[in-house]
DNA sequence: CCAGTCTAGCTAACATCGTTAGCCTGTCAA
DNA sequence: TTGACAGGCTAACGATGTTAGCTAGACTGG
């Protein structure tokens, strides 16, 4: 990705809310100019595209994502640390999680590190072991997406599915 | 649902085709229309909107989805075959698979039963604990789907992936 | 101080999308 | 024979992403 200028960063910033506000089906170069003030063709004078725009959204949303990780990371139970900061993280900006997990990534096209950068945390938790932490990954990520889709019986006890999945891990971790 | 007629019928099993041809952004109506050899308006006389037939192709998937887990039962290692029949199913028919289960169901507008009986092989793969059942769920989805949005690294072994998960929650079943 | 260039907005327009309104033709029953 | 209905059709609307081309203002070089 190349550099944004502070302008840019502005309109990617103004994405942000209207993605949080509108869904990713709200998020339309008209919808995000009208909150900007200014005309949709006036954007394209700053972002290449709307999916430069998206990778932008998503590259910032994958620095928070780790950040937040990271600060959740934790001696004792890491796999718990992990998964609740994964599992908070994607409540609490369920339509950034979904931009940022739905489609094929075009991994050229976002900051350089971002992504390795939250994927690190999960091969931490997973005690360093690559199959099991893509394992604990797709966990998380499997029941964090079919939650957020309701996909799940409204009356499921997710916390229940989470903490017996979880254990299944915690088991084999020394 | 209601029912279709033959010709909605007709319709929606055009519609896979296309779905599985272009993907779920080239499943238009005109494009659909094209294959059928008439106008994107002629499909309203058959099915409300794109979202009934989209909600019909669904229901399709399920059944089908269905009869793939009922056939890939075994006794011994239910859950390896459970596994193996759902990842197998995701990845002959990838399209298929995410219109499945990138949006919140309307399931009020599915052929009953279908999404049940799908779900039904999941419990019995985990010995009947509903928890275990979502987290094994939950794991078995998103491997599938990371893998199928291309989110691990292109040289991930993802048979260890699978294989450290699923032994992650043999463990747990007598 | 003027001329030129760049920035960042604008309007108009295009193709594509889902969708609606309204027309027409063939089939079949009363 | 007449009438209803089934199942096509064209024309058109509004929303979408996007392009072309214009313009007002700011900065910069001579």
């Amino acid at each position: 990705m190349s550099e944004l200028s502070p302008r840019a960063q502005e309109i990617v910033a103004s994405a942000r809310e209207v993605l949080e506000d509108a869904g990713p089906s709200g998020l339309s170069m008209r919808a995000l100019a009208d909150r900007l003030g200014i005309r949709a063709p006036s954007i394209y004078k700053h972002l290449a595209d709307k999916q430069a725009l998206e990778n932008a959204v998503i590259s910032a949303g994958f620095e928070e994502f780790a950040a937040a990780l990271e600060a959740a990371q934790a001696e004792d139970d890491p796999v718990g640390a992990f998964a609740a900061a994964y599992r908070r993280f994607a409540t609490e900006h369920p339509h950034l999680y979904r931009l940022m997990t739905e489609h094929p990534l075009q991994r050229d096209a976002l900051v350089p590190g971002a992504e390795d950068r939250a994927s690190a945390h999960v091969l931490v938790a997973a005690g360093g072991d690559p199959a099991l932490a893509r394992a604990l990954w797709g966990l998380a990520h499997g029941l964090t997406i079919l939650e957020l889709n309701g996909r799940f019986p409204a009356d499921a006890d997710l916390d229940a599915a989470w903490k017996q999945g979880l254990d299944a891990f915690r088991a084999r971790l020394p």
